[in-house]
DNA sequence: GTCTATATCTGGATAGAC
DNA sequence: GTCTATCCAGATATAGAC
């Protein structure tokens, strides 16, 4: 809840986040991972999920073999296996934590109370830096989405919708307040969502054509209230 | 050229570059491919580029194997290796034949002259018609773009931002006409194709709402509209 | 806890019959 | 032109040494 609404203060929020995920993460398998001291488990964790999201989205996972993976982890095949039961488990594992750290993030975002243009607006600066910083992790859950098993799935649509929920309440409780038109919120807010995604899908073209995540943030923002805002004739 | 512009006219023209393409793709390839007869390898060459289309939609062209490939085309294993050298060359087949049929039905629909405003949703509607008909080839497109090879990369990005120079256009038109905004027209034509975009990938999503091709259209028209639209107080 | 060596299997590619 | 049978590289996963 610290107001972290530049990008710098914001990387702090996200690098603890990703620290205590990796403390959760071996907590919750701790009965199966062989490994007994969290210190050591928490590192190697790290270093296998950053080198798997890396691999994977430069390949795509199902391209990405285990030797590659020991590779560029550090790690013996054999180390990896203590933890994780297999491919398929590791995919599961990094999805599931990808979803569950930037929905709690958004969330812990959007709780703060202010009239609902400069919700709207926070909430999509938050979006966008969420991606910028965790860029791997939210083009990873997305190219990925579609080779999990159905369980998973479901819950990758869920967490998408539920973030989409975020934008379409703030609109609706604009609406009633009167400030924005009436447009049907859940449709402006796939619309706004489709927007913050084209950064972290399309990043190497923001990129070579050097615009920043501030400038695209204003981009995003002026469309959105062009549309949304009632025009109070100046 | 035909005046095509509602969705089931559009699907006529789409038909036609399909057939197109496949006797032009067999034609191409003559020397390599060892059948003769151009009926039956073009009919063969759609069989199995609609099972690999479908298959590496559902769960991704690297985990696709030529058995699973061979089951759903009808085709066996041997057959599969007469029209093309092996796995990468049929990806490369695929993204160039996306491409090509999705460049060209695109420039024939921008090339009639209107005031700025109707050729730019004119170009809207052309770009989700075509997205909806061609629904597996522009959803693969996009999701294997990154494991081509570098040339085919670069030719796929080269795609991209030839489509996206055709809203730029417009948008420029506009400008100097007076009738848009002077907002920079090579991001405005970015995120207009970042809504068109959203169409096919979460395709999901707009079915389960019930939303037709139309209303989209609607929506992003209207959306761009707003933001671009001169506005003459009424 | 981590490594190396190895068992086992999957899947791309081809040879040769029909 | 197409199929079946087969080869073999490379992948996952494990056993057992250190």
């Amino acid at each position: 809840m610290t107001d972290a609404f530049n990008i710098h203060a914001f990387r702090n929020v996200v690098r603890a986040a990703e620290a205590d995920l990796y403390r959760e993460l071996f907590r919750q398998h701790k009965n199966r991972i062989k490994v007994k001291k969290e210190s050591v488990a928490v590192r190697n964790l790290a270093r296998i999920f950053e080198a798997a999201l890396a691999l994977g989205n430069e390949k795509g996972f199902s391209a990405m073999s285990m030797r590659d993976l020991g590779a560029r982890s550090g790690l013996s095949m054999g180390a990896l296996y203590t933890y994780f039961t297999g491919k398929d488990a590791l995919l599961d594992m990094i999805q599931q934590s990808s979803l569950n750290i930037i929905a709690r993030i958004i969330n812990d975002q959007v709780k703060e109370n202010h009239p609902a243009p400069k919700k709207l607006s926070r909430a999509i600066l938050a979006h966008l830096y969420l991606s910028e910083i965790m860029h791997p992790w939210f083009f990873f859950a997305f190219m990925e989405a579609k080779n999990l098993n159905k369980n998973a799935r479901q819950k990758a649509i869920e967490i998408e919708l539920c973030i989409e929920n975020i934008f379409a309440d703030i609109i609706t409780a604009g609406q009633q307040a009167g400030v924005f038109r009436k447009v049907k919120s859940d449709l402006a807010a796939a619309m706004i969502k489709a927007l913050l995604q084209d950064w972290y899908l399309k990043k190497w073209k923001y990129e070579s054509r050097h615009v920043g995540v501030e400038t695209y943030a204003g981009l995003i923002t002026g469309m959105v209230e062009s549309y949304l805002l009632i025009s109070t004739e100046t």
